[in-house]
DNA sequence: CCAAAAGTGTTATGTTTACACCCATGT
DNA sequence: ACATGGGTGTAAACATAACACTTTTGG
């Protein structure tokens, strides 16, 4: 390969994450404000670099813990951007990322050297953002309802366990319907998707309800 | 960016393509022998480096025909490879595709100047390839059963349409599995996937079979 | 009229949906 | 005792799987 060809040189790449969380039903973004341009003040998915030294995911987490403070957070790949001229600079392809946290656990850094805020957006309001990172992010709420159907992403948002009308609510706001609740049961504990513990937790006024964590290991196929 | 940072340089991206065929109900794979080190002598997927003024598909359609001569193929996207040490000489992202042709429409070019063979290979004779390009097939072959159940990727098999039987054989092949052929025909023209042309092929010797085309815009849904 | 492959229909089984009642708790 | 939300069962509708006979053609 002839590393000195104009044609292989000047390419970058770089990582765009759409961090999630459901706030009291409503599924919300984690957008920070640019203090720097291109695109100052604007809002804009938690995005930077990739060095050459890194996976795809390492990078990812590296930006997420610079720009917001969150650690330990899952990554799923979404998709590849790959248009030309998305940076002046050079020729820069994008790595687009999901994750999901507990909006209880975590404590969002508001200001950095590069951000001069932080917060969460309801996925349904979302303002003109920076770069092309409005269609990034309507790419990865896709992909979210397809991962909440076919895998155990949620598992992050409960290691220690939960109820099922707890992830019935999370279900119904991040694919933006009603499901039933009794076939939502039914559906949920033979999938496979996830065992009971034999615990159970009470709330007060209400019947204890049972707790069940997520499996690790879950069939390849439409789950709910 | 500073992109003087030794971390932001001397970043490459190459595709890697899976070129599948069916050749008399044996799903097969094109692959070329390298003429240069390293691998030299040793069997390949198609691939090579992109350039930083192309989107990663005209990359992926130049270097196959660069190397075979094969035109006007419709490739999807399979993953990144993001692997540290892929290449001595730079970090090198990959990008994976599938493809699917006709064995009797293609001429495959045997030799160019960098390579000093091509040929077929049934998907369960695979040699030991060049790079980390056995990986990368395994899962184009996993990604090739899920396209031909969820997409009409096999539209560019039958440009002008195809017999219901015709196609059950090319299921039975890639999924590797026996179909019954009446619940077959009864899955696939209700999927939404087909649609009828009212013409019929004649066959010697053989009831009269209709012919369909695949349609172009196709429900979201396991369709077989 | 026979062989070869195309085309069709029915029954049984499993899955999904729709829907209504009982249960355990704190006040 | 009652309000609140958790837990369960059943029948109808629908989808899938198993399976056998009829049709059209060329020789």
């Amino acid at each position: 390969m002839e590393l000195n060809n104009p044609l292989y040189k000047n390419m970058g790449a770089h990582v765009i994450n759409s961090i999630f969380t459901i706030d009291k039903g409503i599924v919300k973004v984690l957008l920070i404000k640019r203090t720097n341009n291109p695109y100052k003040n604007m809002w804009a998915l938690v995005s930077g670099a990739m060095y050459n030294n890194e996976l795809i995911t390492t990078a990812a987490k590296r930006e997420i813990k610079e720009k917001t403070n969150l650690e330990n957070i899952n990554l799923e790949f979404v998709n590849v951007i790959d248009d030309i001229d998305r940076s002046p600079l050079l020729r820069m392809l994008g790595f687009s990322f999901i994750g999901l946290v507990d909006i209880e656990k975590v404590n969002i850094m508001k200001e950095t050297n590069k951000t001069s805020d932080a917060d969460w957006f309801d996925i349904n309001k979302i303002p003109n953002l920076a770069y092309d990172h409005n269609k990034i992010l309507n790419n990865s709420i896709d992909k979210l309802k397809y991962l909440i159907t076919n895998s155990n992403i949620l598992k992050t948002l409960y290691p220690t366990g939960f109820t099922i009308p707890e992830i019935h609510k999370v279900y119904e706001s991040i694919l933006n319907k009603e499901l039933d609740r009794r076939n939502f049961r039914k559906k949920i504990l033979t999938s496979g998707l996830v065992k009971d513990t034999n615990q159970t937790i009470n709330f007060k006024g209400k019947k204890p309800a049972k707790l069940y964590i997520f499996n690790d290991n879950i069939p390849d196929k439409k789950l709910i």
